[in-house]
RNA sequence: GGGCGGUUAGCUCAGUUGGAUAGAGCACCUCCCUUACAAGGAGGGGGUCACAAGUUCGAGUCUUGUACCGCCCA
C-alpha cells in the first residue's frame, strides 16, 4: 500500500484525476453495457463569452452529481456539453473591443465584424468550458456543441422554415420593446419593470373650439408629440360633454379627437388620459379599438424624428424638457409633482426601453404552448419542485406572440429573402437564387438575426443531430433530465418544450429540476458593485473543488435559493480531510491484507453488526432521497454517517480489536472497515469526486476506478435492530462516563475505576469491556460489571441510562451534596416524562387509534424510564 | 391586483408519508497536540419551530387567517 500523506492535497489530485478519467473514456455513455438504459442531460449552455460564476458552479455540480450517480447505477450516462453564442452579450464585447481600437461595428461592416467575432470566440470561448472541467464536469466532450456551429445552424434553419410553412412564423408591424442603445427589438421576457422617481406633469389640452381645455397628466411629456387622442371615462361627468370634440396637440396644434373608453381610471391623475398609440402598449390597444392614427415620433437611437416637428433630432429627454418649457411659455402647464412610476428597462444593461411600433418577425406559439401544457398535465414531463407547475400553467396559458427577430449581426440570420421587384418573401431550406413568387433574381436576405433563445430552444435535440435521424438522436432522445435555474423557466425551458413537442413530436426531457439562485451568506444577491462576489475559481484554489461542490450540493433544497458562505466551504474542506484520514487509518492498519468483496457474515461482533446495519439503512435512505431528487439531504446523511458513526464510533471501537491479539477478529475488522468505507465512498463520489476517487485508489478495491464502480445495493439482511439498540445503549453509557469525567475534571490521562450495575445487560456489557476501557480510559482491573453489584461505593459519581447505573468512585473528589442535587434534578425530569408517558398510554384515543408500533415504542420508553427512576431512587437512598 | 416562497439556536440552514427529549455547520464555554485526522478529539450551554385559530390520540410538519421579508406575473 502506498503511503498516504497526513493531509489530503487537492492541488496535486484534481487535474491528474480529471485527465485520467477522460483519457480512459469514462465520461462517455459507451462505458455502460450495450443494452443499458440511457440517462441524458443536455447542459444549459453557458454564454461563450462568459466567465464562471456561482450559478454555473451550482448547475454543473448538480448535473455532474446526477450523471455520476446514473453512471454508477449502470445507465448509459450522457451529458452533452456546449455553449451558447449569446447574441447581444457577445456582440457587445466585440463592439467594445472595436471601439478600443478606434473603430466601430458599422465602420468595419457586417462581414468583417462577423470575422472578428468568430476570432474573438476562438480566443475566449474556451475559457468557460475549461472552467467547467475544473469543477469536475464529466461531460462527453467529444459531443460538445456550439449554437452557431454548422449542425445547429441547420437545425435552426429547419425549425424556422417548418414554422414558417405552418404559418406560425410571420412578419408584421406591432408594438415591440425597443432598446435604443443596442438598437434592436427585444422580447417581453427581456424587459424588466422597475420603479423610478419621476414626475407627473399636469397640463392643458386646449379645445379646438372656444378657450376651454381638458386637464391631462402624463409621466412622459415628450410623447405628447405622438398623441392621437384624449380619452375620458364614459361615466365621468366632468368630461362627458367633451367626447366627440376636437382638441389640439400642444405646440404642434395637430387636431385629435376626444374619445370615451372604459380603460380610463377616473381616480387617477386628472381623470383624462392622453393616448399615444405609437409609444405605449395600453394606448396601442386603445388606438386599435378606436381606429386611431399611429404616429411614431422616435428614431432608432431614441432621438425624435420629423413627426416631432420643431423637436426633431433632439434626444427624448432633451425634448421632454424643451417641450415642457415651451408649453409653460404657451400657458399650457398646470403643475408638476414628484411621482414614482414603473418604467420598462432592459434586463441586460438596465437602460430604458422604448415601446415602439416596428416591423419584426414573430412566432405564434399558442399551439406549441398548448402542447407544452398538456405534456406537464398528463405527466410526460415532471417538474421538480412541483410548485413551479403553477407558474408554468400561468405563463403558458397567457402566452403572447414571441418577437424572434433581432437587429444584430451575431446570430442565425433569418432565412428569408425579400424580392425587390414584387415584394414577396422567400423562405427556403437552401439559399434561394430567385423570388419564389415572381422568379426575379433581385432578392435580398433579411438583415436580422434570430433571438438567441430560438436556437437554444432546440438544444436538447439539435445537439443530438436533429433534423437528421442520427444514431445519437435515436438512442438518447428524449433526454432524461433538464436541470436548470428557475429564473429561466420561461426563457428557455418552456421554449424547449414547445419547440421539442412541435419539431420532434415528443417531449425533450422527462424531468425538469429547478434550482435556486446562489446568494451571499446573508442572502444578498452577489454583485461586483456590492463587493460580495465569491469567485468559484478562487474558492477552488483555496479550498479545493470538492469543498465547493459539497457546499453547493448540501446547502439547499430544490427550487430554493442558496446562501453561500466561506465558513461552510472551509468546514466541507475539513470533511474531505476527515474522510482522507479515515482511509489513512485503515490503510496503516491493513498490514498485508487486501480485503475486498462482500463483507464477512460469520462471527460478526456487535459493533460489526451495528455498522453494517447503519450502512444499509443509509443506503436505503440515500436511494429514497435520490428518487425524490432530495440530493442535498442525501449528501448530509452520508456526511453524518461517515463522520458521526463510522469515524467517531466504529473506527474508535475497532482499535481495541486491531491493537489486540485475535488475528481472526483483526482480519474481520479490516474487512468491515474496508467494506463500509468503500460503500460510503461510492455514495459520496457524485458529490466529491476527486477526494473519493483518490482515496479509493489507496484502499483495497475491485475494479479500475470509483467513477465507474457500481452504486451500493441495499441488502436488508444487514438490518439489525438489536445491534443498533445495544450499541445505542453502550454509546449513551460512554457519553455518560465521559460527562462525569469532564464535570469532575478528571485528568484525561488518568485511568478511572468504574462499576456498572447492569441488570439484564450485564452479559452484553461484559462482552464489550474492551470498548469501554479504550473509549473512556478505564482501569481494566477495577472495572466491574454485574447484573446486581455486590457493593455500591458511596464516594462515587453516578449516572443512569435506561436502568443501567454507572458508578465512578472518585475518592475525595465527590461532593455528595452536589451529587444528590444532581440526581434529584435528573429524577424530577424523569418523573415528569413518566407522567407524560403514562398519561398518553392511558388515553383510550391514543391506544385505540395510534399504530401499534408507536404504542409499543411508547411502552418501551416508559419501561426504560421506570427502571431509570428506580435506579436513581436507589442511589439516592444509599447517599442519604 | 394575482401567484409563489420564506419566517426553526447568536449567524447560515436541514428536518421524508404527522409519531420518542426538534438537528447540523459556524460561533460560544471547559478540557485535550492520546500512535487516522488540531482542517482534529471529548464534554457542555443555547430554541415558546413568526403569531392566532382549527383538524388530529398526536402538529415544526396538515388547514385557515394575520404579520413581516423576498421573488415572479400583470
Amino acid at each position: 500500500m502506498q503511503e498516504m500523506p497526513k493531509t489530503y492535497d487537492f492541488e496535486s489530485t484534481e487535474e491528474r484525476l480529471y485527465k485520467w478519467w477522460w483519457d480512459n473514456g469514462w465520461f462517455k455513455p459507451e462505458v455502460a453495457d450495450e443494452g443499458a438504459d440511457p440517462y441524458v442531460i443536455s447542459i444549459p449552455p453557458p454564454n461563450v463569452t462568459g466567465a464562471l460564476h456561482q450559478g454555473h458552479a451550482l448547475f454543473v455540480t448538480l448535473e455532474d452529481l446526477m450523471i455520476r450517480h446514473a453512471r454508477m447505477k449502470g445507465l448509459a450516462a450522457l451529458w452533452v456539453p456546449g455553449s451558447d453564442h449569446a447574441g447581444i452579450a457577445t456582440q457587445l464585447q466585440v463592439e467594445r473591443m472595436l471601439n478600443r481600437e478606434g473603430t466601430s461595428r458599422k465602420e468595419v461592416g457586417r462581414e468583417e465584424f462577423l470575422r472578428r467575432t468568430w476570432e474573438w470566440k476562438e480566443t475566449y470561448g474556451g475559457r468557460i468550458v475549461e472552467q467547467l472541467r475544473r469543477l469536475g464536469a464529466s461531460c462527453d466532450w467529444d459531443r460538445e456543441r456550439f449554437t452557431l456551429d454548422e449542425g445547429l445552424s441547420r437545425a435552426v434553419r429547419e425549425a424556422f422554415v417548418r414554422w414558417y410553412e405552418q404559418g406560425l412564423i410571420y412578419r408584421g408591424t406591432y408594438m415591440i420593446n425597443w432598446s435604443p442603445n443596442l438598437q434592436t427589438a427585444v422580447s417581453d421576457l427581456e424587459v424588466d419593470r422597475v420603479e423610478q422617481q419621476g414626475h407627473l406633469y399636469h397640463f392643458k389640452y386646449p379645445l379646438k373650439d372656444g378657450d376651454g381645455f381638458i386637464p391631462v397628466a402624463t409621466t412622459r411629456p415628450e410623447t405628447i408629440l405622438g398623441d392621437t387622442a384624449v380619452a375620458v371615462h364614459p361615466d365621468d361627468d366632468r368630461y362627458r360633454q367633451y367626447v366627440g370634440k376636437t382638441v389640439l396637440v400642444p405646440i404642434l396644434n395637430r387636431e385629435i379627437p376626444v374619445i370615451a373608453d372604459e380603460y380610463v381610471d377616473i381616480e387617477f391623475g386628472t381623470g383624462a388620459l392622453k393616448i399615444t398609440p405609437g409609444h405605449d402598449p395600453n394606448d396601442y390597444e386603445i388606438g386599435q379599438r378606436h381606429d386611431l392614427e399611429f404616429i411614431n415620433i422616435l428614431n432608432k437611437d431614441a432621438t425624435l424624428n420629423e413627426n416631432a416637428g420643431p423637436y426633431a433630432g433632439l434626444d427624448r429627454f432633451e425634448a421632454r424638457e424643451k417641450l415642457w418649457a415651451d408649453m409653460e411659455s404657451a400657458g399650457l402647464v398646470i403643475k408638476t409633482e414628484p411621482y414614482t412610476h414603473v418604467v420598462p428597462v432592459a434586463q441586460r444593461g438596465g437602460e430604458l426601453i422604448e415601446p415602439m411600433i416596428s416591423t419584426q418577425w414573430f412566432a405564434d406559439v399558442s399551439g406549441p404552448a398548448a402542447m407544452a401544457l398538456e405534456a406537464v398535465r398528463d405527466g410526460r414531463i415532471e417538474i421538480v419542485p412541483e410548485r413551479f407547475v403553477k407558474v408554468w400553467e400561468h405563463w403558458l396559458t397567457n402566452i403572447q406572440p414571441w418577437c424572434i427577430s433581432r437587429q444584430l449581426w451575431w446570430g442565425h440570420r433569418i432565412p428569408a429573402w425579400h424580392c425587390t421587384d414584387c415584394g414577396a418573401v422567400t423562405v427556403e431550406r437552401e439559399d434561394p437564387t430567385e423570388c419564389s413568387s415572381c422568379g426575379s433574381p433581385n432578392i435580398e436576405q433579411d438583415p436580422d438575426v434570430l433571438d438567441t433563445w430560438f436556437s437554444s430552444g432546440l438544444w436538447p435535440f439539435s445537439t443530438l443531430g436533429w433534423p437528421d435521424e442520427t444514431p445519437d438522436l435515436q438512442r438518447f432522445y428524449p433526454t432524461t433530465m433538464m436541470e436548470t435555474g428557475y429564473d429561466i423557466l420561461f426563457f428557455w425551458v418552456a421554449r424547449m418544450v414547445m419547440m421539442g413537442m412541435s419539431f420532434t413530436d415528443d417531449v425533450p426531457f422527462r424531468i425538469i429540476y429547478l434550482h435556486g439562485l446562489v446568494r451571499d451568506e446573508h442572502g444578498k444577491k452577489m454583485s461586483k458593485s456590492y463587493g460580495n462576489v465569491i469567485d468559484p475559481i478562487e474558492v477552488m484554489d483555496e479550498y479545493g473543488t470538492d469543498a465547493l461542490r459539497f457546499t453547493l450540493l448540501t446547502g439547499s433544497t430544490p427550487g430554493n435559493d442558496l446562501n453561500l458562505s466561506l465558513d461552510r466551504i472551509a468546514s466541507n474542506r475539513n470533511f474531505a480531510n476527515k474522510i482522507w484520514n479515515t482511509a489513512r487509518f485503515l490503510v496503516s492498519n491493513l498490514e498485508d491484507e487486501y480485503p475486498v468483496g462482500p463483507p464477512p457474515v460469520d462471527n460478526l461482533s456487535l459493533p460489526d453488526r451495528w455498522i453494517l446495519s447503519r450502512l444499509h439503512h443509509l443506503i436505503a435512505t440515500v436511494d429514497r432521497l435520490f428518487e425524490t431528487h432530495l440530493y442535498g439531504e442525501a449528501g448530509r446523511q452520508i456526511y453524518d454517517f461517515l463522520w458521526g458513526e463510522y469515524a467517531d464510533w466504529y473506527i474508535e471501537i475497532s482499535k481495541s480489536v486491531l491493537y489486540g491479539g485475535d488475528e481472526a477478529a483483526k482480519s474481520r475488522t479490516r474487512h468491515i472497515l474496508t467494506y463500509v468505507l468503500d460503500q460510503s465512498l461510492r455514495m459520496l463520489h457524485p458529490y466529491v469526486p476527486y477526494v473519493t476517487e483518490e482515496i479509493w485508489q489507496h484502499i483495497p478495491h475491485e475494479g479500475e476506478a470509483l467513477i465507474i464502480a457500481r452504486w451500493p445495493e441495499l441488502d436488508e439482511v444487514h438490518y439489525d435492530d438489536e445491534a443498533e439498540d445495544q450499541i445505542g445503549l453502550i454509546m449513551e453509557l460512554i457519553r455518560a462516563i465521559r460527562n462525569i469525567r469532564g464535570e469532575y475534571k478528571v485528568d484525561p490521562g488518568r485511568r478511572v475505576n468504574v462499576l456498572i450495575n447492569a441488570g439484564e445487560w450485564a452479559d452484553l456489557l461484559n462482552a464489550q469491556r474492551d470498548v469501554f476501557v479504550r473509549l473512556v480510559n478505564i482501569e481494566e482491573k477495577a472495572f466491574i460489571i454485574q447484573s446486581d453489584l455486590d457493593e455500591v461505593p458511596e464516594q462515587a459519581a453516578s449516572a443512569t441510562i435506561g436502568g443501567v447505573t454507572v458508578f465512578m468512585p472518585l475518592a475525595g473528589m465527590v461532593d455528595l451534596d452536589a451529587e444528590r442535587k444532581r440526581l434529584e434534578k435528573e429524577l424530577d425530569q424523569i418523573t415528569g416524562q413518566i407522567k407524560r408517558s403514562e398519561q398518553l398510554l392511558s388515553n383510550k384515543d391514543f391506544t385505540g387509534k395510534a399504530p401499534p408500533e408507536i404504542i409499543q415504542r411508547e411502552q418501551d420508553k416508559l419501561a426504560d424510564l421506570k427502571s431509570s427512576q428506580a435506579a436513581i431512587e436507589e442511589r439516592l437512598t444509599t447517599l442519604s
